[in-house]
RNA sequence: GCGGCUAUAGUUCAGCGGCAGAACGCCUGACUGUGGCUCAGGAUGUCGUGGGUUCGAUCCCCACUAGCCGCCCCA
C-alpha cells in the first residue's frame, strides 16, 4: 500500500518554523491593534456565487482555480448548493459587513483577518494550493470617511510599519491608481489602440495579450520590450479629475508621514473589484512570486454583491511569502528553554517531575531529562535544547542545593531549591 | 493549464548496468556526578511509485507522483 503524504501544494508546518509563524501573527495583531483593527473570522467556505461576482467571472481565480463542489441536498427540503473555499478572504469580509449590516452603525469597520485561502494553481516557490493570508480591511458608508484617501495612507503606514517591525529589510512600496471601471475600461481602450502597431516588435507573449488582455502587457518582463513598454500611454493620463485629486492626496499623506513608495505606472493587477488605489509591497529573493503582499480600494465591491454603498480598501499579505522572506534573511537560533533537569539515577525521576513542575508553574521553560541518561548524556541534550542545566542528584535532593551551570557563560552555581526560579528569571534579565 | 530541471541515509549531496557512498547529524565506548574538543567503533536506506529493456536496473526507456525554475496568474 502506498504511504499517504500530504496533497499537492498543501505542505505541514513544523518547529521549529512555526515559532516563526506565531511571532508573525502576533506582531502582526499587535500593530494592528496599534490601528484600531478588531479581528474577524469568516468561514473557510462560502457560496460560489459569492466569488463570481466579487472576484469577478473573468479572472483566472475564479475561471479555473477554485476548489468548487456541489454540496447536495439530504432531505427534500433541502435545496443542493454549489459551496466554493474560499480563494481570498475580502469578498467574505465584505458580505459579512453587509449580512450583518456594519454600515448601520455609522462607524468605520477596521477589521482583520489571519487564516487560510484556497487556489487550485501549480505549486511553486512561495505559492501554494493552501496557502495563509494575513489582511485587513477598511470599510463603511461614505459618510464614515471610508473614501478618504487619509484611509489609503493610514493602511499603506501601517503596512510598512508591520514589515519594519517583522524585521523585513528591501521592501519596495510600489503604487498606482486605476481609476473608476470607467477610466480603466476608457484605458483598455487606448492601450489597445496603442498597442496595434507596436505588438508585431514585441515578445510572443505580449501579442497574444495585446489581444485578449492588454493590460497585461505592462508586466512583461523581456528586457527588449521595455523600451516599448515605456513609451505606451499611461493610465494616470486616462483618470479623471476626481481619482486624479485623490490619488495626489495619497501621495501627499504619504509624503508627509515620510513613507517610501515608488509610483509605479505598470502596476495595474488585481483582481475586477479594484479601484483607484492599488499597491504592491514586493522584496526581491522571492523569484518569479516577488509580491509580499498586495491590495487596493474596492469602492464598487459592496455593491456588486448586492450590499448598500460601502467603499473600502485593504490588503492582503502572503503569510507563507513573509516566513520565507524571514528565513533567507536571518539565522534564526532556535529558542532554547529556561533550564534543562537532569536527575542523576532514575530513582529521581519522580523528584525531578517535581522540580519542573515548580519551574514551570513559575511561569520558566524546562525539558525534562531522564534518570537512566548518564551525565554526559544529560549534557548533551541539555545544550541542544535549553540554557542551563539543573543537576539533581542524591546530594542536591537531601541538602536541597542545586547545582546550575550556565551554557553561555560555563558558570556553575549552588542555589538553593526554594530560590531557583527566582534565580533563573533573573540570570535569563528578565 | 504549458515548458524545463530534479527525486539516493535524518539533512545536504556524490555515484555506478554487477555487494549502496561522503560530509554533517545520530547511537555506543574511551570518560561510573560535568557537555562543547579529540579518538575508536556502529546504525543509517523499499536509491519517489509502477511498468518495460536486460542474465542482472538505483543507473537505460516509458508512465505516474512530488519538488524546484520559468510562463500564466496572484499573496
Amino acid at each position: 500500500m502506498s504511504t499517504l503524504k500530504a496533497v499537492r501544494g498543501t505542505r505541514d508546518l513544523l518547529p521549529p518554523e512555526t515559532a516563526l509563524w506565531n511571532r508573525i501573527e502576533e506582531t502582526a495583531r499587535r500593530v494592528f491593534a496599534r490601528y484600531n483593527f478588531g479581528e474577524i473570522r469568516t468561514p473557510v467556505f462560502e457560496d460560489t456565487a459569492l466569488f463570481a461576482r466579487g472576484v469577478g467571472e473573468e479572472t483566472d481565480i475564479v475561471s479555473k482555480e477554485m476548489y468548487t463542489w456541489e454540496d447536495r441536498a439530504r432531505a427534500a427540503s433541502e435545496k443542493s448548493q454549489s459551496l466554493t473555499l474560499r480563494p481570498e478572504n475580502t469578498a467574505g469580509v465584505v458580505r459579512a459587513y453587509i449580512e450583518h449590516k456594519l454600515g448601520e452603525t455609522g462607524q468605520l469597520q477596521k477589521l482583520y483577518y489571519i487564516g487560510p485561502q484556497f487556489r487550485r494553481e501549480r505549486p511553486q516557490k512561495g505559492r501554494y494550493r493552501q496557502f495563509s493570508q494575513i489582511g485587513a480591511e477598511v470599510i463603511g458608508p461614505p459618510s464614515s470617511g471610508s473614501e478618504s484617501p487619509l484611509r489609503d495612507a493610514e493602511v499603506l503606514e501601517m503596512l510598512a510599519t508591520l514589515l519594519d517591525e517583522l524585521g523585513i529589510t528591501g521592501w519596495t512600496l510600489n503604487i498606482n491608481s486605476v481609476g473608476s471601471s470607467a477610466d480603466r475600461a476608457r484605458y483598455n481602450e487606448v492601450l489597445r489602440a496603442a498597442l496595434k502597431d507596436v505588438a508585431p516588435k514585441m515578445c510572443v507573449d505580449c501579442q497574444r495579450r495585446a489581444v485578449t488582455n492588454p493590460l497585461r502587457v505592462l508586466d512583461c518582463k523581456v528586457p527588449e520590450d521595455q523600451p516599448y513598454i515605456e513609451a505606451l500611454p499611461k493610465i494616470s493620463d486616462s483618470l479623471d479629475e476626481e481619482s486624479k485629486k485623490h490619488f495626489a492626496a495619497v501621495t501627499a499623506a504619504l509624503d508627509a508621514a515620510g513613507v517610501p513608495y515608488v509610483r509605479n505606472h505598470r502596476l495595474v493587477r488585481g483582481l475586477d473589484y479594484y479601484t483607484r488605489t492599488t499597491f504592491e509591497f514586493t522584496h526581491g529573493g522571492l523569484g518569479a512570486q516577488n509580491a509580499l503582499l498586495g491590495g487596493g480600494r474596492y469602492d464598487g465591491l459592496s455593491e456588486a454583491i448586492g450590499g448598500p454603498k460601502a467603499p473600502g480598501i485593504g490588503f492582503a499579505i502572503g503569510e507563507d511569502r513573509l516566513v520565507l522572506t524571514l528565513l533567507a534573511q536571518e539565522t534564526a537560533a532556535a529558542a532554547k528553554v529556561d533550564a534543562f533537569l537532569a536527575p542523576l539515577g532514575e530513582e529521581l525521576n519522580p523528584a525531578a517531575l517535581a522540580l519542573a513542575r515548580e519551574l514551570r508553574r513559575a511561569g520558566l521553560s524546562a525539558e525534562l531529562g531522564d534518570g537512566s541518561f548518564r551525565l554526559k548524556k544529560s549534557f548533551e541534550a541539555a545544550d541542544k535544547t535549553a540554557r542551563r542545566i539543573v543537576i539533581l542528584g542524591e546530594d542536591e535532593l537531601a541538602s536541597g542545593i542545586l547545582t546550575v551551570k550556565d551554557f553561555a557563560t560555563g558558570t556553575q552555581t549552588k542555589v538553593p531549591r526554594a530560590e531557583l526560579a527566582e534565580f533563573l528569571r533573573k540570570s535569563s534579565g528578565e
